[in-house]
DNA sequence: CGGGCCCTTGAATTCTCTCAAACAATGTGG
DNA sequence: CCACATTGTTTGAGAGAATTCAAGGGCCCG
């Protein structure tokens, strides 16, 4: 880990990049000196690292700068399932901060930077600060939220229904946070990952994609995911993006 | 739904029979008078009842006092994913008083007795009452912990460890609230809400069921479950309970 | 007694997986 | 800069898992 001094930080809090993104709700003057206070360093990962692996216990929490990750469990025989993408703007490590030991890991998969937190002090944020500490009791319910959506999909969508949920899901998350450029996203997906995403084979995986990508609904390559028939994905799916909500960015 | 004067409650928060329970942490004085003044009625059910429905916007909060209910969300054409089962202690509704709408339902699988909370006074909770403000946020954290596990299940477990871990998970969660006896538990669940909570169909899980209980892994009847071989079924699952925690009970 | 819901079983179909193999892309060391 | 290793993508074929369709029996409740 890469802890310097405050002042060297490459994103102070008041003038942190993301803060200005329209999804993210403003913080007041207060706020947000608490949250500066909070922060204890950033660190640097590159792709493929695991930054918080199952069993163990962290002293940290983090907020995801820029890169995209994953959560993800494994069963002893290693089979994986990838619970949840991440990317800037979320927050992780909340469950490590409040039970014994993490229950899940979390990869990168490009480079990462994150913002680093001391769990000891989130207790103090709870005593001082009422507003943050209802924000991040609030991602946790949006995260339930995305979880009983990915529930519903894994027990009762047929594999082409799930992977055109799954895109969606995706670029519907990266394009409220200006992510996007029309309907291009970055995609730094495998079909590995998406097959352990979806809870299917990666050979099914593969002819699913293939299938949307052939009747044109969609485009994969280059590392990007072009949705070329966003109507007809949403039909397929039968999932309507949840009513759009300011969130909190901790 | 039964609101009646405070002092006729059948159940006022500083007797409140569920608070006995070895898995709920005690409570101080202080905080047991906050959740005595922020509980605003007690709503009896009967079984077969949608207490909160998707798509609603509700202004309350519930705590479970008695009886079995559930968590699902429906798909347009009907298809239902049961996401969680409820049981005496649990807390729901939170989502409905952050997000803009409820984006599941809850039925009551029996007759339930519900503590009712205002929504509108959650705020309060959170400026004036951190511990029990931490409380909430870790209620939702296990929560999640919960649907990450139930998402490893549906994505990853063939049927048989599935229904395993489903009846051990279930039959775990009754027996640290001490609602076992010995290896029997009450078990108002039909097949089909096994099927739904699944993923699986009706016809399979049956086939499923049978196929334990022939092997003579589980008995089901009279609304009852007993676990006959609870290692072998901890073998076919391939899961462990996580680390006892004391829970909050609001 | 009839209707509705639940449980059970057989049979055929469909979906998804595993196995196998080949090719493409990417990255590394010599 | 090429050779080789590794990882990712693609396709075919056969096997296995789970679904649908169908039908019968049991049970509870009005």
């Amino acid at each position: 880990m890469s802890t310097v001094a405050p002042a060297a930080w490459r994103f102070p809090c008041q003038k942190c990049p993301l803060r200005s993104i329209a999804e993210f709700r403003e913080f007041s003057p207060s706020e947000l000196e608490f949250v500066a206070s909070f922060k204890t360093g950033e660190l640097t990962v590159e792709a493929g690292t695991t930054v918080i692996s199952q069993g163990s216990r962290t002293a940290h929490l983090y907020t995801v700068l820029s890169g995209w990750g994953f959560r993800y469990k494994l069963l002893d025989d290693g089979r994986r399932q990838i619970l949840t993408f991440l990317l800037p703007g979320d927050f992780i490590g909340l469950q490590a901060s409040l039970m014994t030991e993490m229950q899940h890991s979390v990869e990168a998969l490009t480079g990462m930077l994150l913002c680093v937190f001391e769990r000891e002090r989130l207790w103090q944020l709870y005593e001082t600060q009422p507003s943050l500490a209802f924000d991040v009791t609030w991602l946790a319910a949006r995260e339930e939220q995305t979880l009983d959506e990915h529930l519903l999909s894994l027990g009762q969508r047929t594999a082409e229904e799930r992977a055109a949920y799954l895109l969606l899901f995706l670029f519907h998350r990266a394009e409220i946070r200006g992510m996007t450029k029309g309907n291009t996203v970055a995609f730094p997906f495998t079909q590995p990952h998406m097959a352990d995403a979806l809870g299917l084979s990666l050979v099914h995986t593969n002819r699913i994609l293939n299938q949307l990508a052939r009747r044109k609904f969609i485009a994969i390559g280059q590392r990007q995911l072009e949705l070329r028939n966003r109507s007809k994905l949403t039909e397929i799916a039968r999932w309507e993006p949840p009513p759009a909500q300011l969130r909190p960015f901790i």
